[in-house]
Formats: structure tokens, sequence, C-alpha cells
RNA sequence: GACCCGUUAGCUCAGUCGGUAGAGCAACUCCCUUUUAAGGAGUGGGCCCUAGGUUCGAAUCCUAGACGGGUCACCA
């Protein structure tokens, strides 16, 4: 079983010896000791008392922590202990700890990966680092499991994903990035929420899936007996809520699609989305650039990061250009063929691109836009104005209808955020979602829409003109603490199924089949095992023939 | 889904031409009362990812599969 091996095993032997002297390896009413931050702190002063001096007895500090070094010298020993603020050194030795507990315990059952509780006072070492001189020693929660080798670490990305715990011990740069994660989260919670909008909560599980162009999970409720498919995003939940009046929301939440993995797509991914009444696609980029200047200033981070062998310059107000702009200027894609769907069919053929000859020129120029634009928007830059038939959910320009009032936002060559400026006319929005159904029935599109009577309801009651936007939380992070893999800032991100732990077959004897292991012996060579007595081994074998 | 790479002791990794397995750390037994990847002496530890195949003989070569990483495709 899982706890088989030798090195568990001696280890549960420890904890059951620590029974024996009557102490619980797992004790209940612990509290956390000092924080070694603040132990590194409180008792700095300790480092400036004369140089034979350099001790406090007067004081009596705890610490508790996970054990992650120990240097036993014969009758001392030096120990690195871990709490959520960093190590702390702890000294203890023979004569200074309660009669036999250094030899019997502390040496003896004490390991690295252990939980422990350390009492004493502050002194400093003769290389300088300040430590608790210990006078009492305690389990808190003993580890049965090995840590990995203590200077290469975990490196195993398998074992890093599947157990993020383990990942987390070893790699202090890991909980890091987590941290950030949680600020970056409540600093965009913040920022909205001083700007007047309202969080809310819509369903996780929809009867229609909508929103955006996506394969979705399906699922099935017992007692209405249908299915539900999770979210794949929560647009039109949070336009029905405009409808119904409110006129600045957000939510920040899971979305679920059910497609392929890789560094920037995990099947269930974190955005927000939020709609604001009265204002348009214009308001949106500004509020999106206070908002990265909110979450920098915050967390006091330089305006030029790097990024992989990029530097980013989040210097605002962000570059803006619109979509056909950039295809000539940053993309390098002549006018005529950028504006042309015959030309830039057969562009995109003459550089190796295969594409489908039905698309229309909106789909065309978002060909060229990926294939030669898209990568090379390093410093954060809007682009605008999107092509009509690629953006079924936005509002259409006033001044030209094959153009959306749309934008997305581009850094180190990903796309992060996508806001525009929404329909709001029930029959087109009607006439959209019936295209979808029939390109569904014709061309068998897992993607397109389902039509979603109720939405198209809810704007006939008319909705305020609105501007809404959905920003990925998970590349965000990724941009902001310099991770090219977006499981690197998903604490558990989606796996194939381990191998299941499995209970090892009983030993037995490859003749006979027995499984007494007094009678068996290993065999001498390759694997398995055989008994020790040949003649009854024979009878047996005979036996099981009938 | 396609292709490339990887999988050997608890961890990090070697393993030559095909000859049945090695190191460091960790563990265990000793020595060591201010160490910093502590040091010194000794010992134990392996389903070489799995299943087939070739071979007198496979960690090593071949085939298939599992899992992971990467590239691409799909997907915004």
């Amino acid at each position: 079983m899982i706890f088989d091996n030798q090195y568990i095993q001696e280890r549960i032997s420890k904890a059951e010896r620590l029974r024996q002297e009557g102490i619980n390896p797992y004790p209940a009413n612990v509290t956390k000791g000092m924080p070694s931050s603040e132990f590194f702190e409180h008792f700095a002063y300790v480092k400036e008392l004369d140089a034979d001096e350099k001790k406090d007895e007067s004081k009596t500090v705890t610490l508790t922590g996970r054990i992650k070094f120990i240097r036993i010298m014969g009758k001392a020993a030096f120990a690195k202990i871990e709490d959520s603020d960093g190590l702390v050194q702890i000294y203890y030795n023979r004569d200074d700890l309660p009669e036999g507990y250094y030899n019997n315990i502390a040496k003896k059952l004490f390991e690295v990966g252990d939980i422990i509780e350390a009492t004493g006072f502050p002194f400093v070492t003769q290389t300088g680092e300040l430590t608790l001189h210990c006078k009492d020693l305690k389990i808190v929660s003993k580890a049965i499991m090995p840590l990995p080798e203590k200077f290469h670490g975990l490196t195993d990305q398998e074992i890093r994903y599947r157990q993020r715990y383990l990942d987390m011990i070893m790699n202090p740069e890991v909980k890091e990035t987590f941290i950030m994660r949680s600020k970056i989260v409540s600093l965009i919670r913040r920022f909205f929420e001083d700007h007047g909008f309202l969080e809310v909560e819509t369903p996780m599980m929809h009867p229609i899936p909508g929103g955006a162009n996506a394969k979705p999970f399906v699922t099935h409720h017992n007692a209405l007996g249908v299915d539900r498919y999770l979210r794949i995003a929560p647009e039109l939940y949070l336009k029905r809520l405009t409808v119904g009046g409110m006129e600045a929301v957000f939510e920040i939440n899971r979305n679920f699609r059910n497609e392929g993995m890789d560094q920037t797509h995990n099947p269930e991914f974190t955005s927000i989305e939020f709609y604001w009444a009265y204002h348009n696609y214009h308001d949106l980029m500004k509020l999106t650039e206070d908002l990265f200047d909110y979450i920098f200033a915050e967390l006091q981070l330089p305006k030029t990061l790097t990024y992989g062998d990029m530097e980013i310059d989040f210097t605002t107000p962000f570059a803006k250009v619109s979509f056909v702009e950039a295809l000539t200027t940053i993309g390098g894609v002549p006018a005529d063929v950028a504006t042309d769907r015959e030309k830039g069919l057969a562009y995109l053929k003459e550089h190796g691109v295969e594409v489908n000859d039905n698309l229309t020129l909106g789909y065309v120029q978002a060909e060229l836009f990926d294939e030669f634009v898209e990568a090379k928007l390093i410093n954060p830059t809007f682009i605008t104005d999107y092509p009509i038939d690629i953006s079924p959910l936005s509002r259409r320009s006033d001044e030209n209808p094959e153009i959306a009032e749309r934008f997305e936002l581009f850094m180190a060559g990903k796309e992060i955020a996508n806001g525009f400026n929404e329909l709001n006319d029930p029959l087109d929005q009607y006439e959209r979602f019936k295209a979808q159904a029939e390109a569904k029935e014709a061309t068998g599109d897992e993607e397109a829409m389902h039509m979603d009577l109720d939405f198209v309801r809810a704007l006939g009651h008319g909705m305020t003109p609105t501007a809404g936007e959905g920003i990925g939380i998970d590349r965000l992070v990724m941009m902001l603490t310099n991770n090219h893999s977006i499981r690197d800032v998903i604490l558990f991100p989606a796996m194939k199924p381990e191998a299941a732990f499995e209970e090892k077959p009983k030993n037995a004897c490859k003749k006979c089949g027995n499984t007494n292991e007094e009678e068996l012996k290993p065999a001498k060579k390759g694997k398995g095992y055989f008994c020790i007595d040949a003649a009854e081994c024979a009878k047996r074998a005979k036996e099981n023939k009938k």
C-alpha cells in the first residue's frame, strides 16, 4: 500500500515510539508560536550586544514550524524550522533540554518534515545568525512521508502539480506566486467595488450554454431530470442583471470549457466580467488602464516587468491601434491585402497558412491577425474596431456597419481582455442566435452559440446602452508573476488521473500458489517466491491440477 | 488529435558496445556541544513506467500502451 516503503515504515515506527514514551505525535490544542518574521524583528537587538554576550536569557519565546534541515553534532544540534513567513534556526543540546529528552526523543525521533514547537531564548551564533536556544521541544505533527532532497528539491513537474502541497513545501516561490494571485484578485475586487460596481454570483450550471463559443461540460440534475452545462461564460446572466436595473455589476469566478489544454488553457479558469451601463468601450479602456495603475501601485510593482526574455512596459495610457491598421503597421500585411478577402486568402496561403476558402473577410482578417500581429504585441496594446462577423455579441458601429465597437487588450503576445459595447437590439440578437443555431445544424459546429430565447426576451424589455468586458485572471497573474504556464498559477491544475494506488498482490509460490509467507523463500533468480518445502509444494501443485 | 522528448533508490541524477544497477542527498548504526547543502566511519535500500517481441542474455534494441513535459493543431 501507499505507506509500505522502508522510509515511511521507519517514520511510522518513530511515531509509535513517541506514543510509547507517552507523547502523542498528533497532539490537539497547539497554538501557533511567534511568526518567524516577528522573531527576527523583535530580537534584532541581540545582534548588537557585546561579542561574548550575544543572547538574552531573560526572554522566553516559542516558535512553531516544519523542520527543513537538521545538523546533529554529537550532544548538540541545529535545525531550521519553517513557518508561513520563512525559516528560523533553532539550537538544542543535551544539557539544556529535560533529562534524557535530547538523546531519546529529540535526536532520535524528530526529523526533517516534522512540525515542532520550540521554546527557548534568542541568541546569535558564531557566524552571526539569530537563533533560538531551546529549553523545550515538542512534536506538533509527525510527518511519516519523507521530504524530497534538500538541495535539488522537487523538480518533477508531474509531482509538483499533482502534489501541490509538496511543491509548496519545497519551492517557496510557488507560495509567493499564489500569494500574489490572491492579492491581485483582492485588488481587482476592491477596485470595482470602489468604482460603484456590485459583485454578483450568477449560475455555474446553465440550462443553455452561452456567452462564448466553446464546448461545454455536461452534467445532470436528477431531481429536475434535465442536463445542465457548466458555464462557459457568465455574460448572458450579467446582461440580464443590467436589464433588471443593476447598472454596474461584476463577477469573479470560474468558467469551464471542454477543450484542449496547453500553457494558456486550463479546462477551468478564472475571469472577471463586468458590465457598465451608460458607458461605452472607450470608457472601458480607460477603466482598464486605471485598474492596471491601481494594481501596480498597490503591489508596488515597477512599471516595466520582465516576462521571459521580454520587457513589458505597463505605463499608461496603453497604445491603441485599430484592427485593420494593426494588420499593416504591426503585421506588415500590405494595405490592399488587409481589406480584401481574396487577396487576404492568397496572402495567407503564400505564407503557408491553411485556410478555408469560404471564410468571410472578417475571418480572413482574424487569421491574418493571429498569424502576423498577435505575437508582436509585447507592451499592452488595445486593438480596437473588430470585424463584425467575428464579434457576435457586440454592437455594430453606426458609422461603419462592418465594424464592431469592440477592443481586445494584448500583452506579451497574448490576449488578456476583451470588451465591447453590448448588442442591445433584441431583434438583431435573435437573428444572430438564429444564424448561429443554423450553423450548428448545418455544420455540426459544436462551438456555435445556442439560441437563448429567455435572453432575447430579457433584451426585449430594454437594456440600457452598456459596455462589458472580460479579463482573464490566470493570464494576468502569469504576466505579473513571470510564469509561463497557466498550470503554474492554478493551485491544482487539471491532470489525468494518477494510476490508482493498489494493494500489492500477496506473495505466492510460483509453482503451487501457496500464500503462507512463512513457508516461502524468494526466488534465487528473478522475481517471485517458491516454497521452502519442495515436497509439500509438489503435492499442492498436483492437487491444484485436479 | 499529430509529432518530439522524458519515465532507473524517498529526492536529484549517472548507467559505455546488449552481459541482471551506480553516485550525491535522505534513512539506519557509530563518532562529534556554535553548524550553514556541517563533517568523519560503516550498513541497508531497486516491478530500471507497463505489456509483448528480438536475443543464450534487455534498464539498454523493436512494437504497443500509460503518465508527464514541449511544439503544433483545435480552442479565442
